[in-house]
DNA sequence: GTCAAGATTTTTGTATACAAAAATTTAAAC
DNA sequence: GTTTAAATTTTTGTATACAAAAATCTTGAC
């Protein structure tokens, strides 16, 4: 199953405080997870240690952790960092892409189109996370890659929040062609501005989102 | 002192890494370092946890913990990621940035302008980081701001190899004043151009002195 | 009744003990 | 002499025990 009893505990906390079953500002008591979670204290504190890197949780010396849900402001800056890593991808992408690379961004896009036209938002997601993957592996930088592909799976949840907008899906996917014919064409600033707007624009989205149900919140 | 005993000992360990006396692959053995530093294991495992995070070892489940320096192409291609980055904040800093952080900025490079002169390297590269941490900060992107210290942090140890290079701190003080310069005209891609320059170079620079040191060391 | 100081309880941080997995050594078979 | 398999030793991962710090409760003074 996992490496570790800590890696499985620390994947559990990820996804209840994605979900928000833990909401911001609440205290993890240490002794509580561990009965819960049948194990001792300690693989609770190496999980915590784990959700503090992923900046998922803050641990105040001799307090105790808590979460730490990003705030609208916060997330918009993330997709804000977002968009300008993935527009540096491109950019450096576009006088590097293989054929093959090219290929298969043109197949990532035809299955997020399929899954559009089936509502399988799982596939959807699973496509599009491969779509930006591919341009990520092809700045040709390694270590770019792999802090695209930390934050992407940071921002993965609120990108879920969009399905709920009528008509994004299917802009979005006009926007993945306009980037891969930009990359074709070896146009690494238009590429570059493309995807730019491409990312950015679904933080405004979610910002809009938000602000939308803030009211019917309160 | 510090906050805790583990902090204090990753803060050691990473020490260690950077002057390389902790050499790339070397395995750091738990008691060991335990009865160094007069702690139990647990602070120890603690701390190695800490330095995961950084990136500066990596651990294999079941197997322990390994020093893992970042080779010469994972260094360029770290400058790289640093100088678009940057390069994104001076963009966004151009259209956003204060009277008083133009001062600062100013009164930066003045302070790096004396050390330079006294060859004061500890107030140098003080001054260095202050410059960079206020177009960081005038981004207006606190997580972006973030990310750029982060990653600043970690290749710190690496910039000061520069200092051998003849000439290169009085180019570099230069290209700081073309910053500022683009800044006070409000000229973003012109500062974003000239901020991506100065801190890729660096990456180069620092290419050229490791492969010039390569065959003397052989 | 309110506030403050001390005592009690929680809770975190560290040490130690134990269990399971990997590495190493030893021994036996060919 | 080499190779392989079992036994031993290390070493990691987890549990428990203990100490110190923080939070809470209690009690007493005003």
């Amino acid at each position: 199953m996992e490496r570790k009893r800590s890696d499985s505990i620390a994947d559990q906390l990820e996804r209840l405080i994605f979900d928000g079953t833990l909401s911001d500002g609440e205290r993890l008591d240490e002794v509580q997870l561990a009965a819960k979670f049948g194990v001792s204290r300690t693989p609770i504190r190496e999980a915590f240690q784990k959700l503090t890197q992923s900046g998922l949780v803050e641990q105040i010396p001799r307090r105790g952790v808590f979460v730490r849900q990003p705030g609208p402001v916060e997330l918009i800056e993330m997709f804000e960092v977002m968009a300008e890593l993935e527009s540096v991808c491109a950019r450096l992408a576009a006088s590097r892409i293989s054929d093959d690379a090219l290929r298969d961004l043109h197949d990532a896009n035809a299955r997020c189109n399929a899954a559009v036209a089936e509502s399988d938002s799982e596939s959807y997601f699973r496509e599009n996370e491969r779509f930006h993957a591919i341009i990520y592996r092809q700045s040709g930088n390694g270590f770019l890659e792999q802090e695209c592909v930390r934050l992407h799976r940071r921002l993965q949840p609120y990108r879920k929040t969009q399905l709920r907008l009528r008509g994004r899906l299917k802009q979005s996917m006009a926007e993945h062609e306009a980037i891969v014919a930009a990359l074709e064409d070896g146009d690494g600033v238009l590429a570059a501005d493309a995807i730019r707007e491409h990312v950015a624009v679904q933080g405004e989205k979610f910002h809009h989102l938000i602000a939308s149900l803030k009211p019917a919140a309160e």
